[in-house]
DNA sequence: TATAGCACTATACTAAAGTATATCAGTATC
DNA sequence: GATACTGATATACTTTAGTATAGTGCTATA
């Protein structure tokens, strides 16, 4: 993969073990059976809590707080609360969060890619 | 995220599965505990069994078995088996495996972002 | 003959991820 | 007064991912 080393250079774990570990940052953030479809409903527009359980097929309400939680942890959702009656609550994505476009666009990419290459064998 | 309809767009959730099944197929493929050690390893250079079984800190024969025979489903990997004594077992990435690269470099790049942000709060 | 290396596989287990179902307090509508 | 909406939470369960440990058949070396 991409290095300042020749190819033939012999990497030790430690060194291969730091290389992984911002990939997968990635993957523990956006991977999981609901965090990408959260991420992609919010790209499009704000919602509120009922709208996404109705926006995401199949989710229940325990993941759907689950793993909004989650994302705000790590700043890539913004919960907004209203005082109205009964409360509104409007999630949206961060601009950190919009970051994510460009790498979610990528592994569309090459799993474009891979779905041609597996449907024409 | 990345499209040709416009930002208001209303996506129903069968659009939005659809956008989202190549994203997750690459989650599919590279995430799980030991396929990027694996595919980062053979990355570098051609390994045997044993090698990476040595290379891949933590990891069991099982697992390391069970992974590898994925990504040769996946068409990642090339397992080729020389007639030697006792029995050589060599594995490769496939030039398929080696486009992961800029995949994993976007990932990489974003996470080492990510990793700056969290040090830096 | 004992030991070690190779490339695995089998069985049994634990831990993590996700599901199902019921319920909460507050308000508005029928 | 019953029902339904809001944004959730609690408990119990199942399913999937990963671990631990032992063992296979083969050969070369001590």
């Amino acid at each position: 993969m991409s290095t300042k080393k020749s190819e033939t250079t012999i990497y030790t774990p430690t060194e291969c073990k730091k290389f992984i570990l911002p990939v997968r940052d990635v993957i523990d953030i956006i991977g999981g059976k609901w965090r990408l479809p959260i991420i992609i409903a919010l790209s499009f527009k704000i919602h509120r809590f009922k709208e996404l359980e109705r926006q995401i097929e199949g989710i229940t309400p325990r993941m759907l707080s689950k793993e909004l939680k989650e994302l705000e942890i790590n700043g890539l959702v913004n919960r907004e609360v209203f005082n109205t009656m009964p409360v509104t609550v409007e999630y949206s994505l961060t601009d950190y969060g919009k970051s994510l476009d460009k790498v979610i666009e990528t592994m569309r990419d090459w799993g474009l890619t891979h779905r041609n290459k597996i449907s024409n064998e």
